[in-house]
DNA sequence: CCACTTGCTGACTCGCGGGTCATTAAGTAT
DNA sequence: ATACTTAATGACCCGCGAGTCAGCAAGTGG
């Protein structure tokens, strides 16, 4: 009746490793994850994961690279190709992935990088690369387009996406401290893209 | 020539700790800073700081609330006692003030409370007590009166006074992570107050 | 069924660092 | 000087958890 516990299954091992690993990580931080609590989340030995992740500095990098990946893209793909105006679109899609980051495992890998990124200069430079600098470029751009079609004014929002961000990272830090106290973070983000627009508009 | 190593004073050694495990811990953090690095910054043995603090953990206590207290007095007296408009008064002293927080040591004891902030929930309820709802509260009364003086409307901006500090904690955020990525931070904070000023004028 | 490869286990090692305490030395009173 | 108090030391203890490895068992081929 009882089936083999130790399957062999070389393949789908480091995924299941690294998501264990990140869901450990989210509850309990790095440094206070034990790596034996993430071999029983994945239902494998401390053994086994070292097979695959020779140290947990590794799959703490693994972790994060995984997150990371085709995480930012579909909302540059958007801005490229969407068809509404700037306005509309800043309303609509963007406003609507906004609202989601504060939730996602971006949140979790930011604290991550915010407790653990000083011994991990390569990592904090790695999400640069492949989230933060895409993001703000893809965020610019469509500023830019707007002040191009006319219908923004040129102002120093050109140059600072970070207002954009800044209320989505306020959100983020208020969930990681002040859960219990609440904040409407949804009106905050929405509030904040009215007053933009409402500054850039020609 | 030599003067005595072993001074005895009992009075002052607590906040030379405390000063000592600052630094410390804002360099490396709570969990990667050992006891030992601490009392040699403070220039005494292990055993003495134990005598001290019963516990690294009440240690890190110490420094937080040593940092906190007397830090946000400065601004709600300056918000009930000014006799500038409130527009003004957003433009010039609690300016000045915001631009100051992402250097400040407030912003060491939010990475703290960001990385260590699960194991010390009583902390952060603490810091919530002393710094961010009293903060929260001199800034929604100040809109408030703006509101009540004709000057400003009556917008969401007056339930949302973390419109205000959401710059600010990008900016903090952004030095810890991003340090080497250039971000006019005054601008950015700069350019969020006109956007505020400019939504809620009458 | 047997020999062989390899994914997998869990008991073990070992260094690190938080915390202790016997001892020393500085100050104090008489 | 002498006895006493207490600030201060640093060698030591000990638990915890990262990392190892000898052995086991699931698959594979003949």
């Amino acid at each position: 009746m009882a089936q083999p516990r130790n399957q062999r299954r070389k393949k789908e091992r480091p995924q299941e490793i690294t998501e264990a690993a990140f869901q450990a990580f989210a509850e309990k931080g790095y440094a206070a994850t034990r790596v034996e609590e993430v071999a029983k989340r994945a239902g494998i030995s401390k053994g086994l994961l070292y097979l695959y992740f020779k140290t947990k500095e590794e799959l703490f990098k693994a972790v994060i690279r995984g997150v990371v990946i085709r995480r930012v893209d579909a909302l540059i793909a958007a801005v490229e190709t969407t068809e509404l105006s700037s306005e509309d679109f800043a309303r609509g899609p963007l406003l609507e992935f906004m609202k989601t980051v504060p939730g996602s495992p971006i949140a979790v890998v930011i604290r991550l990088l915010i407790s653990e990124g000083h011994r991990h200069p390569d990592l904090v430079e790695y999400y640069w690369d492949h989230v933060v600098s895409k993001g703000l470029a893809a965020i610019s751009g469509f500023i830019e387009r707007g002040v191009e079609r006319g219908e923004f004014r040129a102002t120093a929002v050109s140059e600072l996406p970070q207002l954009l961000l800044a209320p989505v990272m306020l959100a983020m830090i208020w969930r990681m401290l002040f859960a219990q106290h609440d904040l409407d973070t949804d009106k905050l983000i929405t509030t904040q893209i009215d007053m933009i627009l409402a500054y850039v508009k020609a």
